[in-house]
DNA sequence: AGCCTTGCCGAAACCGGTTTCGGCGCGCAA
DNA sequence: TTGCGCGCCGAAACCGGTTTCGGCAAGGCT
């Protein structure tokens, strides 16, 4: 690879003295300064090459500011829903940073405070550019804290007020109407959504977009079969328990997060009830588990290191100072039709009737 | 909390002059220098702490070529093994080192080759003071790397050539030999191992400790039974499968890892076996699929986020000076006792007659 | 021919720290 | 009193870059 003549860095004084110029020169000509001669700049370059120069990133980042990292703080304290996508994300944010010789700074909080004040740590000792938000609220301290000190972030997920917002986000409501209509499709009438915790604006979204969807289809939205909340396996599990004792059980349910809805398989079977046939399930999210559990969970999949990648693509082009309107994406959710769902093999009546029989 | 006079960050030339001072007595001063006059060194102190100063790492690291930070590289090509441990990993690890003001720097790497640029990428940036290893193979490329270009690093397991290496480890001897114990206390006597792959070292150490145990139990290790090797859901199953419709079947399966065994369970349901009872299954690791498995499954759980703890510190100690002698420690895995095994309720031979039945 | 641009580069200051070097002032022994 | 050593700090160089400023030479224009 490069020449290692002494085994040491090589420094932009080194690449100076074997071209013969200053310093400084050789900083214009690698960073574009239009005072410098094309002819040199790329006498430069080339050279640069040779002696496979890199510039040293702290270097460059006292006099700047800026140091080529992305921020990324993930709370650690919250229902484990973010668990298993970590992973991809960051596979993905990490290759679209790396090829661009940008780094990625990665750090934990265990309440919302101590979010806060890692940002504001990280920001005060320069160790981000900028950063990438995870699982946006609705409302979020980060966004004030990262406006006020004038950082650049993006968000992964919307947030309420997105005026001069950059945002990558996947489309939730695209997702859930499907689903609606997939069951309505297979016959169902009678559909329960079990949403997020509604601190996250994906829970408002979605939420909409099941009930619009349901007015659409002329079904009535029950407000004892679209409001609850579940994001865990066991509150998925009370939440399913609790639609099917009710008096008019639903035949579908559509869950807003995946780790809820393999909760319903445990309440399915406690009941004596098969999961696709008896009653169906169609979810969000694409986590391992839904795809070994029995049957198959069917579910609307995030590609999370598409996420990521985009994600780091976005926030590295608005640190560089392109606007924000140019930087907003919806990407869709991909179906993934298992066996969870399928035409009611009985009726909301007749499902009351059964699950009375068995209790 | 900080006295933000001029809303700018504070430098070491602010906090200078506001103590009549120069920069250089300062930075001595904060630095334990032995030339700086004790009560200097206090009233320094105390004045950095009201003015909220802290030095900006990139600068210092432009002359101390260190920076305050830890590098993690993670493999995403291997089978997802590292999934789900990775969140309270990287919870444990940045909780450590944001205490002494230290932040993570994560990349990934998709092949070898990939991982090795990786590091050396981060190491010719300076981005990281040294390296936490995790999943080190038997023979690591990595530690050839860091040790030609002198870069600290901790391994997360241990390798073959242990010499001025600093580790920190999971007893898997000490769980396979306490669940070799465990089944023979059962009643079992035909016990099946499926090892990790062999490329990782822990794989020969969890070999060794199960044959050791069977062996101390006057128990005749069968080749058939302990070689095989799976580390994903499906080769699990595969494995598992492979070992059931052998002449005489095991009546008890030790797995490496949960991942593999959890592909168990599909390959019992599939044979009409019910895990716990006709065939007992304890594993290895703790992912969260095996806790709502269906009977759930017993491991030995490992503690992720303290193992990610005790690296950050055994690094930070190394970056800092101490000899890798003193930076060992082995923690023992936790068993989490569920319902995947117990004793037997047939034996080697009415098993294998029984699945010949259903076949 | 003289003048004013303009293109291009060198020189030097600067960023925020660390580290080396030298010297002042004091106490102590001769 | 002088000499010496030592504790303590200031001055300045340094790390590896970036950015400002100024000046030289070539070219166009009158």
């Amino acid at each position: 690879m490069a020449a290692q003549t002494a085994r040491k860095r090589v420094t932009i004084r080194h690449l100076a003295d074997s071209l013969g110029l200053t310093k400084g020169t050789v900083s214009r000509a690698l960073n574009g300064y239009p005072d410098i001669a094309e002819a040199t700049r790329l006498r430069v370059r080339r050279q640069a090459d040779v002696l496979g120069y890199r510039p040293l990133s702290q270097a460059q980042g006292i006099r700047t500011g800026r140091t080529r990292s992305i921020g990324l703080v993930f709370r650690t304290d919250l229902p484990n829903a973010q668990r298993p996508f970590i992973a991809d994300f960051l596979a993905g944010v990490s290759r679209r940073a790396s090829s661009d010789n940008w780094t990625l700074t990665v750090a934990t909080a265990a309440s919302e405070d101590e979010l806060i004040d890692t940002h504001r740590r990280l920001i005060e000792e320069r160790k981000a550019d900028g950063f990438i938000l995870p699982r946006t609220d609705a409302n979020d301290a980060r966004v004030a804290l990262l406006r006020e000190t004038e950082t650049p972030f993006v968000l992964f997920g919307r947030t309420s007020d997105l005026t001069d917002c950059a945002w990558f986000d996947i489309s939730g409501e695209d997702a859930m109407t499907s689903a609606v209509d997939r069951l309505v499709g297979y016959g169902h009438r009678r559909i329960a959504f079990v949403n997020g915790d509604s601190r996250y604006n994906f829970s408002r979204i979605r939420r909409d977009a099941v009930l619009a969807a349901l007015a659409a289809k002329g079904l009535p939205t029950d407000p004892q079969l679209v409001d609850l909340t579940a994001m865990t396996h066991d509150t998925g599990r009370a939440a399913t328990e609790h639609l099917l004792t009710s008096r008019a059980p639903p035949t579908a349910i559509i869950f807003a997060t995946d780790l809820a809805a393999v909760g319903a398989y445990s309440a399915a079977k406690s009941f004596g009830l098969k999961i696709g046939q008896e009653v169906s399930v169609i979810s969000y999210d694409g986590i391992p588990e839904g795809e070994y559990a029995d049957p198959g969970l069917t579910t609307y999949r995030v590609d999370n290191h598409h996420a990521g990648r985009r994600l780091a693509e976005l926030l590295i082009r608005r640190v560089r100072g392109e606007p924000t309107e140019t930087l907003r994406e919806l990407a869709p959710a991909k179906l993934a039709a298992r066996g969870s769902d399928g035409p009611p093999t009985m009726s909301s009546e007749q499902l009351a009737d059964r699950l009375r029989a068995t209790a």
